[in-house]
DNA sequence: CATGAATGTGTATAAATATACATTTGCGGT
DNA sequence: ACCGCAAATGTATATTTATACACATTCATG
C-alpha cells in the first residue's frame, strides 16, 4: 500500500489543480490513483494539511490549501504616522462619505482603504485631496465609521 | 427586526474578533445580539460572505473572512475581449453604481460608457480602478443594468 | 523479547452544514 | 393600488464532515 506521505502529497496536488467540492469527490479521485482509504481518514488528512473549505461561485464550495504568501506587507503602511496624519477630516451625507486629505495624498490613501475590501464600502474615487466613499445601501454612518476606524485608528476623531 | 445587512456586518465582526468553531456557536452570539435567525440562514450568510471553514490548532476549526488581497488575480496584456474582461464587478447603492475594473482601466471603460450617452446614466467619474455612475433619478437598478448590458454584454453576470 | 507509547486507520455514528421546498416579504412595473 | 416576480427565510431533511472507539502497526527501550 502507498504511504501516508504519498497520499498527502497527492491530496495537495489534486486540490491545487482542480476544484473539489466535497470529500467524497476527492475520495473517488484518490481511489482511482490507487489509494485505499475511507472518508474518515480523508477528513483527518485535510485537517492535518489545514485545507479550508471555502465558498465558490462556480461549484458551491471548494477545498483550498493554506495561503503561503504575505497578505499585507507591513513595510508599505508603517511609514511614521502614515496615512493618519495625512487625513484632515471625514464627513457623511446619505450613503456617501467625503474624506479630505493633504494635497496629493487622496489616491494613496484611497488605495489603502480599497486594499481592505471593506464590506460596508462599495468603492472609492479619489481626486487630489478628496476621497469620495460610496457606502453600501442600508449601512449606517456609524457602521462605516467603525469599519474605517479599524484600519485607520483614530479616524473617528476626525468626523465633522 | 434588524436588517440583513446589519446581520452580515455583525457576522463579519464577530468572526474577525473571535475564533468561532461552529455555526451553532455563532448563532448563539447572534441571538444574544438580538438577531432572530436559524442555522439555515446563517449557512447561507456565510456562503454569501465567502467565509471559509479552516482547521485551527487551538479550536479544531474556525471560520475566517476571505482575503481581501486577490482582487485582481490575472493580469493579461492582450486586448482580447476588451473591455468586458477588464470589468470585475458592479454594485448598486441608492441612485449610484460602483463598477470595479482592473487597475488603470477605469477611465477608458468610463469613456466607452459615456460615448453611448445612455439615458439612464447621467454621468460617470473614473478613478484608477473604480467607476462611479450617477443614475437618473427614478430609474431602477434593473433599468441601468439592462442599459449597460446592451453595450457591455454579460455585464449582468457581474452584479454583486 | 516484552512492553508501552505514539501513530494510523476503519467502522459506526454523532455533529455540523447545506439545501429542496414552501411561505413570506418587499419592491418595481403597470 | 394592485400585481408579479425576485429575494429572504424557516422547516425539515439530505448531505457532508468530524470523531469516539477499537484495533493494528511501528518503534524505542529495559
Amino acid at each position: 500500500m502507498k504511504s501516508k506521505t504519498q497520499r498527502l502529497i497527492a491530496i495537495r496536488q489534486i486540490i491545487t489543480e482542480k476544484k473539489i467540492s466535497s470529500q467524497d469527490e476527492l475520495l473517488t479521485l484518490l481511489t482511482e490513483q490507487g489509494f485505499q482509504i475511507t472518508q474518515a481518514t480523508l477528513s483527518r488528512d485535510l485537517k492535518y494539511l489545514k485545507v479550508a473549505k471555502v465558498p465558490d461561485n462556480a461549484t458551491g464550495y471548494r477545498y483550498e490549501v493554506p495561503e503561503s504568501g504575505n497578505k499585507h506587507p507591513e513595510v508599505e503602511y508603517t511609514m511614521e504616522g502614515f496615512p493618519m496624519n495625512r487625513i484632515d477630516s471625514i464627513e457623511f451625507s446619505g450613503q456617501l462619505a467625503v474624506m479630505k486629505t493633504k494635497p496629493g495624498f487622496a489616491n494613496s490613501i484611497a488605495s489603502v482603504i480599497d486594499s481592505y475590501g471593506i464590506f460596508e464600502v462599495l468603492g472609492t474615487i479619489a481626486g487630489d485631496d478628496t476621497i469620495l466613499l460610496i457606502n453600501r445601501d442600508g449601512v449606517s454612518k456609524t457602521d462605516v465609521a467603525n469599519a474605517l476606524d479599524l484600519i485607520l485608528p483614530g479616524l473617528k476623531t476626525k468626523i465633522l
